[in-house]
DNA sequence: CGGTATCCTTTACGATACTG
DNA sequence: CAGTATCGTAAAGGATACCG
């Protein structure tokens, strides 16, 4: 008789992967950068934090903000001004991860250069496979 | 007289943070799963992979392991037989994330819980804006 | 100042079929 | 087995303009 109460673990799927639910809140374009800005400059305001990161446009600045709210990293306040000031700051949750943030800024400044080196081993061989 | 040649950080874009670049190469939604397929269970077929990771489909397994040999964090080995056999194995590069990859899944365990409490909070107040 | 509103492009990802 | 080809979807991001 054939047991068929049995999944292999890809049924659910990357779950297999423990950090895949980390990634997808912490690790994208611009959800890092912010993270970062608010982490090593403190509460900030919606221009600064827009200034400070560059090229980000106002639009998916509020978008990731917004999230990460929602995710409970960074904390919204709203002053009733006039000009309306409102000012982020990363909470306690969102620190927890500096160590990991540290590591992998560390991990950059020593291996980048190997990574830069093997791209460019790679593209000199014309055999290999390009997109 | 003013002068010209000062220019903000955020000049050039997200470079300010240390990590974007890291965060290019490593994390996205498959290659964080391959990585530690790759590094928990060693040297592996394709097919192994593909089942393994569950959900993904060939088109994008290929897609994302070819960018990771490019980047120097996976060998290919093509063996000429019948049938074919191809096999993947992360580099010492790739082992190099091992600590961090350690760190964020030792994250997610103590923290993911309070990210689903503040999600929850946040959706269950009408108040706040909706996507 | 702190956003929204529109419109557009790019990129990842997904479904399905097919091949050396 | 280890992919490739071709289609389509959806989300992220970008450009620009406008508003309370």
């Amino acid at each position: 008789m054939v047991d068929t109460t049995w999944r292999p673990a890809s049924a659910d799927p990357e779950l297999a992967c423990p950090i895949a639910p980390v990634v997808d809140i912490v690790f994208s374009r611009w959800t890092t950068p912010i993270l970062w800005a608010l982490h090593e400059y403190g509460r900030q305001r919606f221009v600064e934090l827009e200034r400070r990161i560059g090229a980000i446009t106002p639009k998916v600045l509020t978008q990731r903000l917004r999230r990460l709210e929602r995710d409970g990293m960074v904390t919204r306040t709203y002053h009733a001004e006039v000009p309306p000031r409102v000012e982020y700051e990363i909470t306690a949750l969102g620190r927890s991860l500096a160590p990991l943030f540290a590591g992998l800024a560390e991990w950059g400044a020593a291996h980048l250069d190997e990574v830069r080196g093997a791209r460019d081993a790679y593209d000199a061989d014309p055999a290999r496979p390009r997109p």
